[in-house]
RNA sequence: GACCCUAUCAUCUAGUGGCCUAGGAUAUCGCCCUUUCACGGCGAGUACCGGGGUUCGAAUCCCCGUAGGGUCGCCA
């Protein structure tokens, strides 16, 4: 059996983190079984569907590297099919027009609640076609669900859920201005599409009973079905923007590399033994839906900090580069005068925890720096720092070859000269060519930096320690 | 309220009746490394929701509670 799986967003907003693993593992689940993944669009609601979601969608995915094999598909270009199959549950006796008007149902809704009963549709049109209709009123179409019996279906992560029929309404499937619904269109597209395997979030297990009873109406058997359990906020509550961020572009902003995404979404709700780290091919290698946890699983950002820390470590130069780039140009920085920029991602990933981190903690080598960091200068600007400091100078001036280890040494016979060690000398020197007090190792600080830039910055730092212990 | 679903450290999880005095990871704390900031190394504390069964034996199976989540739209 070639396996067919869908991602199905409403473009009502961008893509947010529950709808990207969502999406993940319907692509893996595809790529695992070399079958096809597919992207419909489903923006029948048009009220709230937007030209914007639809892009930002296709740009969460283009980003997250979820490639799709056939789509996108927007519904709104199906209705043709849509109203045809509508027609036709009409006319096999599987739907009927129901004329309630929307203050009619709100008032049996109220009425039920006041009841403490479960608000549904009462079926009052159910056994009314005959009747001549009321004026003025388009009727809707309701699907005329079975009352007896119970719907069962195994769920691939779930297990067995069964629904009773009494618990199900007849639900609307055409509007009254004649567009389909929901429901509807799943059903027809999912035949359709030859969907094979509906991996989709939990919040539709509720929905699964009554689309295979349409389904089953049309002649179809359903699917397979694997509900995913949505993710929470860190306080276990339903995840919102008050827990952060959401959008998965989102997490680019803020510096995240997709790789590092892919890997926390992939592990939350999921595991494959004691492994933390994956990479695309070994998601592909080891997934399953088997393993997928049932249990609705929290976001934790420290984790996911970890992780991308984990790829700024690890992953090649050049990708950190090509990722690299749009930071460079959101923050400004000019890397053209400077050092090569992998020279600097390569001194730079151990300490950096984003790629946004790293363009901040990466300027002074490009970039002179208008004031030194306050307690730096307080802890490491006394007034014999002066000299020490151009006593280094000298030092460092007298070298032939600007590379770290002559540096290096250079250093050290300053430390030698003054008497003093490399505890002492170090810390103001990095404060006097960073402006800050934390960086890479010295000499390849200066290294980078580059011998014109440095010994003008550490001239610089001597005037300013002895102009200040002149007015001070 | 009704229905559906879920339940191992703070968090993500391993565990499918004996290998569990419950393992890994993140976070936290301590120590080591160290010219700063980091990285790294080593170590510590922290969990089977409660109660009944079944069984020689239960984190694992069953039942009942409890708690949490989801759904009850002419939204998807």
């Amino acid at each position: 059996m070639n396996v067919r799986t869908r991602f199905a967003p409403s473009p009502t907003g961008y893509l947010h983190i529950g709808g990207a693993r969502t999406a993940l593992f319907s692509w893996l689940y595809a790529r695992k079984m070399g079958g096809t993944f597919i992207l419909r669009i489903e923006d029948t609601d048009r009220e709230r569907s937007t030209q914007e979601s639809v892009d930002a969608i296709l740009q969460g995915m283009d980003w997250l590297g979820l490639g799709y094999d056939e789509g996108p598909f927007y519904q709104t270009h199906c209705f043709d099919r849509y109203k045809a199959i509508i027609q036709q549950l009409v006319d096999t006796g599987h739907a009927y027009r129901c004329y309630c008007s929307k203050e009619e149902l709100e008032a049996m809704r109220e009425g039920q609640m006041a009841r403490k009963e479960k608000p549904r549709y009462d079926g009052r049109w159910r056994e009314r076609q005959d009747e001549t209709p009321p004026e003025g009123i388009q009727p809707v179409i309701r699907f005329r669900n079975p009352q007896d019996g119970a719907v069962e279906f195994d769920d691939l992560i779930r297990g067995k859920i069964t629904v009773s029929n009494a618990e199900l309404d007849d639900l609307i499937i055409a509007r009254s201005d004649g567009t389909p619904t929901y429901n509807l269109t799943v059903v027809v597209d999912d035949i359709d599409m030859n969907i094979t395997h509906v991996i989709r979030g939990d919040d539709h297990i509720n929905n699964t009973p009554r689309q295979i009873n349409i389904m089953r109406a049309l002649g179809f058997e359903p699917p397979k079905f694997a509900h995913v359990p949505m993710i929470l906020g860190s306080d276990g509550q339903r995840l919102s923007k008050r827990h952060g961020a959401v959008s998965v572009m989102q997490y680019r902003d803020d510096g995240y590399t997709p790789q590092a995404l892919m890997n926390y979404l992939v592990r939350l709700g999921w595991s494959h033994g004691d492994q933390e780290i994956f990479s695309r091919e070994e998601m592909v290698e080891f997934f399953s839906l088997e393993s997928i946890n049932r249990a609705p699983a929290a976001f934790n950002a420290d984790k996911l900090l970890w992780l991308n820390q984990h790829y700024l470590k690890t992953l090649p130069v050049e990708e950190l580069e090509a990722q690299l780039q749009w930071h460079l140009q959101t923050q400004a920085l000019d890397t053209s005068n400077g050092p090569a920029l992998a020279d600097v991602i390569n001194v730079q990933r151990d300490r950096a925890k984003t790629l946004v981190e790293m363009v901040a903690m990466s300027r002074y080598f490009y970039e002179d720096f208008s004031a030194y960091d306050e307690t730096a200068v307080q802890k490491q600007f006394k007034a014999d720092t002066a000299a020490n400091l151009q006593v280094v100078h000298d030092e460092l001036a007298a070298l032939a070859e600007w590379k770290g280890e002559p540096i290096h040494a250079a250093i050290q016979a300053a430390c030698e000269k003054l008497g003093l060690k490399l505890g002492k000398v170090g810390p103001p020197l990095r404060v006097a060519v960073t402006g800050g007090s934390s960086s890479p190792s010295l000499e390849i600080t200066l290294e980078l930096i580059g011998r014109e830039r440095s010994l003008a910055r550490i001239q610089q730092a001597v005037q300013f320690i002895r102009a200040s212990a002149a007015t001070g």
